[in-house]
DNA sequence: GGATTTACTCTGTAATTCAGAGTTTATTAC
DNA sequence: GTAATAAACTCTGAATTACAGAGTAAATCC
């Protein structure tokens, strides 16, 4: 049985990397307000990201006060790819051929 | 953006909750076995499981020493439902739809 | 220029995760 | 029959994680 990458497997760290790879890159207010989490956990989890290299920041210096950009780097996606097919693998997931096995009488079909 | 259950989402649970909705049940020596886990560890997870009501036990008696044989609820089972619906939704997992949206060039294709 | 707001960062507490030691019941060796 | 080993858990405590709210610094408003 396949590992989950713990790093990602987190709920609000897991939304964190799929919100920035949708939305390419996010300001530390765009994050806490999308993912509706606090200041210090916000920054928290993010940190724990840019230590690993999953997510790198950029700072922006704007017309007021400078601003941070946080985006994915290309490891962070990497990451986020691989453990995505960890998930296919592990559940099915509508791309039924990667699960190891489908459930009973139940599939995904709800 | 939808929350995803803690309970669930937590590397060797969401293995539980896969393995034994795939398996239907298995004994602990089984499931340690399969998820590679300490005893201890194993154990607490599958408390914490037991005592959301997302997976039930079951005395077995049979030669030999008592064993118990471990299974998802009807309750474990829809929260994994649901889970996995959470997961489709937040990232693109094959079922392309559901996810909010796909991303930049990369998609799912690897 | 004092009050507010924005954009974080720090700190401490509570909760979680985990490994290994401990317990109980059965089986095997003698 | 009993000592040693094994199976199937359970308990304990330490380490790590997650989290909220308080703190800080810079900019804007009045």
């Amino acid at each position: 049985m396949e590992a989950l990458d713990p790093l990602l497997h987190q709920p609000l760290r897991t939304q964190l990397a799929a919100f920035l790879a949708g939305a390419g890159e996010a300001s530390f207010t765009e994050l806490k307000r999308n993912l509706q989490v606090s200041d210090g956990n916000l920054e928290s989890h993010l940190k724990k990201l840019i230590a690993a290299d999953y997510v790198s920041l950029r700072r922006i210096e704007g017309p007021g006060r400078a601003q941070t950009s946080y985006s994915l780097t290309p490891t962070g996606l990497d990451a986020l790819q691989r453990y995505i097919k960890a998930l296919q693998k592990l559940l099915p997931l509508g791309d039924r051929d990667a699960a190891e096995g489908t459930w009973n009488g139940q599939a995904t079909a709800g």
